[in-house]
RNA sequence: GCUCGGGUGGCGAAACCGGUAGACGCGAGGGACUUAAAAUCCCUUUCCCGCGAGGGAGUCCCAGUUCGAGUCUGGGCCCGAGCACCA
């Protein structure tokens, strides 16, 4: 074996960063990046999740998500798409707040600073940004849109204010989204978090959750993401039934159920403390009790309310009518009721119910079984509750006994719906959304409060209310907000009536910020309007959505939500965003997370500046499924490297002249077929390995690369590595950038093996191999397969059994 | 507890519809070139037995279906993510 003749004059080496920043001027001036929106025919909006502009500068997960999307987007682009790929910055909320409290300085300040940072960092990655279509979701032009947004909520009746009891970080002086709330505490800064009474704006998303629900089956989403929705909108199907208060007045308490088929074994009911109906059922005797129970769960935060493994309750002194048996049963109050789901009251069913079960032990409520396994004496005790209802019947429940559970549950609603004791239902976990945010680093919430004229919304030619500037931003913990000390800026006359009225000083949810942005990179520019309805047409909704999984419930739900309240109101004729979406994986290092305080973190600047950024993008698509994400190990990048630098030795040195070799095209063809099957699954680590495949046959052996064995390459490299394939292609003499060249036409023909390898087993081991032609028979190469010693002597007698799949294998069984 | 992922060489990983397990890359070992080193190039590299030809075992564990199972079915173990007193 000899080697390659080719010693590479110096001035041919690959110099990475001569060759990137030759190309990224290149493309600025001819504007490669840029979309002709207008003009467009085939649009395809490829859109990534925006980033949080921090002050450490561009995390090496968000190049990873953001390269991954930028292949697929110049796939799309090779292969005759108008694609835009817009990028800008998420720059509001809770995150540049409190750094910017940390490090002193304000966010005001800060965020410029940073976005340019980000801005230097991802043009030195390649990416196919057009950045005249940026946003910020700080800038006024952006957040008078959102604004807006929030009055359309309000002028369709989806926009409501209520006190409630809110998650309060006592940390961080703020009110929290219950989904900001983990185990407890605060996603931030991991303190335990307290109630409080504030009053809220609320979006009303809980109307939206059958559509939100049922449109999941329409999208290309992954099962994963569609089942996280799901079970965040929390379906239950059952039924509401009232319970009469035996007491003078006419009232029921209304109790939600998924089992109305249990209801003959409903012994007892319980309200949540904080029920209104608490007032009405508790006696003079029981008074006492009662009003102190309640003084101590409302004192308990809803952490250790949820979390308290001892259920405890005190009796309100009331009975109420079991509907179905007539029965008297008590009624009382416990905290493992929650107010905040059903109705806040339930019936208790100790028989096949494990929590109720529970209770009724401790206090000595009467346990009645109402359902059994089919032949099972219905009058054994129970000691446990019974909840497996296969092949189950109801017992104890006069007509209804013998029925199965599930036909149980459609008689006995149906029997209620009749007596008008109750009716099916289905209810949803989902809350509505608060977005109201006692902060300073949002979009002030559009609304003025006068004395005469009640809550007024801001009209919309008055928009933007502009965040003032103000020196003292920092929040404390009279749960009002920052703003609200500044009287200059929330003293404002009334737009109805002109008397003296003051602003709403709260800003809203981050989450409203990201919940609309892919609507407005289209029309980024246009003043006059949010989103401009024949761009909008056009490029809407979006072709592709790729993003991280820590957003596959809230910000997809909160986006899918105001697209469809948006499309209700007239202002867009769809009402899904994002046709498809897929989440990228994360990225570990060396087998743990990058965290800085293990000193792991990989800082993008270092390695482009080390590799070049064509090696650090195709290295970081390498490591790993991109779905899943991988492990990014230092040692690892060099074979990239060298793949690279091999692929522009062989355009360097290729001929014109002569015939490209047979063999070499077929694999290439074969890698042609694969590169392209492989990038829309986004199988990018797949298609990587075979191109390295290709260059390892291309290099065997002592030979020069003939032009057409290479020139697809360069094609078929472009979308990982943009910059080399751009010098490249310019090096084989194409005048027009190689991401106007169009994808490598594939010759099915050309790829076609003429020799293959088929196995040989005997029982199903593998005895051999044989090279064959594709189409032979099956006598044919049980012909040939049988003269093989390596098989013959395995095979005794005559095949019982002999199994071809042709070009495959051939097993013979004996 | 429930839901969704996942478990394959020394390591990151491939195997798309049930059909030759370990492609590709890293690391390691050996060699060529070199005064030497780096770089580059070539060979070997799942484990066990064997000088070799070859044989045996092997995709977390236990069963099953099948001519054939990493892949399908049932049961179990472990890791990760999300939800969780949701009636």
């Amino acid at each position: 074996m000899g080697k390659i003749p080719q010693e590479p004059d110096i001035s041919d080496a690959y110099d990475p960063s001569f060759v990137e920043t030759k190309w990224q001027e290149r493309w600025l001036v001819s504007g490669t990046n840029h979309t002709d929106l207008a003009g467009a025919t085939k649009p395809f909006y490829a859109l990534m999740m925006f980033p949080y502009p921090s002050a450490e500068g561009l995390h090496v997960g968000n190049l990873f998500a953001f390269t991954g999307n930028d292949i697929f987007a110049r796939f799309q682009r090779l292969q005759g798409y108008d694609v835009f790929e817009p990028l800008g910055y998420d720059a509001f909320g809770i995150h540049s707040e409190n750094y910017a409290l940390k490090i002193g300085e304000h966010p005001g300040e800060l965020i410029p600073s940073n976005i340019r940072n980000f801005r230097r960092q991802l043009e030195r990655a390649g990416l196919m940004v057009d950045w005249r279509h940026t946003l910020s979701t700080t800038d006024p032009e952006y957040y008078k849109w959102t604004q807006w947004v929030f009055l359309q909520l309000l002028k369709q009746g989806l926009a409501y204010k209520k006190s409630a009891a809110v998650n309060w970080c006592p940390n961080d002086k703020t009110v929290l989204a219950n989904e900001q709330v983990i185990a407890g505490a605060c996603e931030r800064c991991g303190a335990m978090v307290e109630q409080r009474q504030l009053e809220q704006w609320f979006f009303k998303i809980s109307d939206y959750a059958p559509r939100l629900l049922s449109n999941l089956d329409t999208l290309d989403w992954t099962d994963s993401t569609r089942t996280a929705q799901r079970n965040w909108i929390g379906k239950s199907t059952g039924a509401e039934v009232e319970f009469k208060i035996d007491l003078d007045v006419d009232m029921s308490v209304k109790v939600f159920t998924t089992r109305p088929d249990t209801i003959f074994g409903a012994t007892y009911l319980v309200l949540a403390p904080e029920h209104l109906l608490v007032d009405v059922v508790t006696t003079r005797e029981e008074f006492d009790s009662v009003r102190d129970y309640r003084a101590m769960t409302a004192k308990q935060d809803l952490t250790s309310r949820k979390t308290s493994k001892e259920k405890t309750g005190v009796f309100t002194g009331s009975y109420a009518t079991n509907p179905a048996t007539g029965q008297p049963i008590p009624i009382w109050i416990a905290d493992y009721v929650l107010m905040e789901y059903g109705t806040g009251a339930i019936m208790g069913v100790p028989g096949h119910d494990e929590r109720d079960f529970e209770f009724a032990t401790r206090y000595e409520l009467p346990i009645v079984r109402v359902v059994a396994a089919e032949g099972h004496d219905a009058s054994t005790p129970l000691d446990t509750a019974f909840v497996d209802n296969e092949d189950a019947v109801l017992v104890n429940s006069g007509a209804f006994d013998a029925l199965s559970v599930e036909e149980g549950k459609r008689r006995i609603t149906a029997m209620l719906e009749t007596n008008q004791q109750g009716r099916g239902v289905n209810i949803y976990r989902i809350h509505d959304w608060c977005i109201s945010r006692q902060r300073y680093w949002g979009p002030p919430i559009p609304i003025i409060y006068c004395d005469a004229c009640g809550t007024v919304p801001v009209p919309e030619e008055d928009l933007p209310v502009l965040l003032p500037y103000v020196k003292e931003f920092k929040p404390d913990d009279s749960g009002i907000s920052p703003l609200a000390r500044h009287e200059e800026w929330y003293r404002v006359p009334c737009p109805k009536c002109g008397a003296s009225a003051r602003r709403e000083t709260d800003v809203s949810d981050t989450f409203l910020d990201s919940a609309w942005y892919f609507l407005r990179y289209p029309s980024v520019g246009v003043d006059d309007q949010p989103f401009e309805p024949g761009m909008t047409k056009k490029w809407l909704p979006v072709t592709s959505y790729i993003g991280g999984n820590e957003h596959a419930v809230l910000h997809l739900l909160y986006s899918r939500f105001i697209t469809m309240v948006l499309c209700d109101g007239g202002h867009l004729d769809f009402e899904e965003p994002f046709t498809k979406f897929r989440a990228h994986g994360m990225i570990v290092r060396e087998g743990a997370k990058m965290s800085k305080s293990r000193g792991n973190v990989v800082t993008p600047d270092t390695y482009m500046e080390e590799w070049g950024a064509d090696t650090f993008r195709t290295y970081l698509m390498f490591l790993g499924p991109f779905e899943e994400g991988g492990d990014f190990r230092d040692k690892g990048i060099s074979g990239v490297r060298r793949f690279i630098e091999r692929l522009w030795s062989s355009v360097k040195s290729c001929r014109s002249d002569g015939e490209p070799d047979a063999d070499v095209m077929r694999k290439l063809h074969q890698t042609i077929r694969k590169v392209g099957e492989d990038i829309p699954r986004l199988s990018y680590n797949t298609a990587i390995a075979a191109m390295m495949e290709y260059m390892n046959v291309l290099r065997r052996g002592e030979r020069v690369p003939h032009r057409a064995e290479v020139e697809p390459v360069v094609q078929l490299i472009s979308p990982f590595a943009p910059h080399v394939a751009e010098e490249l292609w310019e090096q084989l003499g194409r005048a027009e950038s190689v991401f106007d060249s169009g994808w490598p036409g594939f010759d099915a023909s050309l790829a076609a093996e003429n020799t293959i390898e088929l196995a040989v087993q005997v029982n199903g081991k593998l005895r051999g191999t044989l090279q064959v032609s594709p189409d032979i028979t099956q006598a044919a190469a049980l012909e040939l397969a049988l003269s093989e010693p390596g098989v013959s002597k395995f095979v005794t007698g005559t095949p019982r059994k002999v199994v071809f799949v042709p070009k495959r294998l051939l097993n013979i069984v004996v």
